[in-house]
DNA sequence: GTAAACTCTGTACTCGACCCCAGAGTCAAG
DNA sequence: CTTGACTCTGGGGTCGAGTACAGAGTTTAC
């Protein structure tokens, strides 16, 4: 699926300096143009030239990474670059906050027995088991 | 890295009925088996017997899965798992906590942004950029 | 005594976002 | 005009926790 190549995508920069100046490796720009996160431009003799706007187009990308965004869908807000369809990009920002609330809940939980037990086992009598242990044996431990 | 059989770990059950009964796969009582988190048993004619007593440290490994805690950290607790050594037991809770609270902040990060840039979209007039779209393009928007 | 259901070993695949390498060709500075 | 730094294609590997499957052998219920 890789994205189809136009002149306009032409540049001046070779994949290294586009890399350097985007603050990604090589690969990555390579990966992004087979996932059709960026074009792949007509070569100009043996090598491919980038056009330094493609350096907006990776901040966009690794922007989109910061936020919790997969590759997936920053394909799609890509695709929506122009703004006129918002419910679509709002779709996609709340289907992505869903997920994030949803793991949020499970880490707190997580955290939430997890430092209770911790607590508990350094407040423990050395001569009762250990409410980790315990916990995960599911062993039923007495201590009022 | 296949745990020792012994004939301690011999026993009644198939591989079926340890996994009916542990409710788990066939394959993930394989997989903890090449993990070292499972004594592989001595065959008992063709097929290997395994003790019931492996349904509770099967059931040990998913309520630590369910703390959060990785296949390496509950085969670190199995080791411990005569609650002797309680440092070394907080220690590895306590690195888990870490993580997790690392985990959390990343993702309130991510959901105050996106939470607030889905509000400002709904309520930003349509006549200016959307300002999903603005934000991951580093687009200065006015509006005070 | 046979057929269904099981078990064995071994290998490959999944997901997501890359990283690393080999070998061949090419470009630019001095 | 050479040499070193780059680029190309193509492939494989990484992490974590499994899942899936093939093909052969074995048990067990009827």
């Amino acid at each position: 699926m890789k994205t189809v190549a136009t002149a306009s995508n032409a540049g001046t920069l070779t994949i290294g300096h586009l890399a350097r100046a985007a603050n990604v490796g090589v690969e990555t720009i390579r990966y992004y143009q087979e996932r059709g996160l960026l074009p792949v431009p007509v070569a100009q003799g043996a090598y491919r030239r980038y056009s330094a706007h493609l350096v907006g187009r990776i901040r966009f990308i690794k922007r989109g990474q910061e936020l919790g965004l997969t590759l997936a869908e920053i394909t799609e807000l890509l695709r929506l670059e122009d703004g006129a369809d918002r419910p679509s990009i709002r779709r996609i920002a709340n289907a992505r906050l869903v997920q994030i609330d949803h793991k949020i809940a499970d880490l707190e939980r997580m955290r939430s027995v997890l430092s209770l037990l911790v607590e508990q086992c350094e407040h423990t009598k050395k001569s009762l088991p250990c409410p980790i242990i315990a916990t995960l044996a599911n062993v039923q431990t007495a201590e009022a």
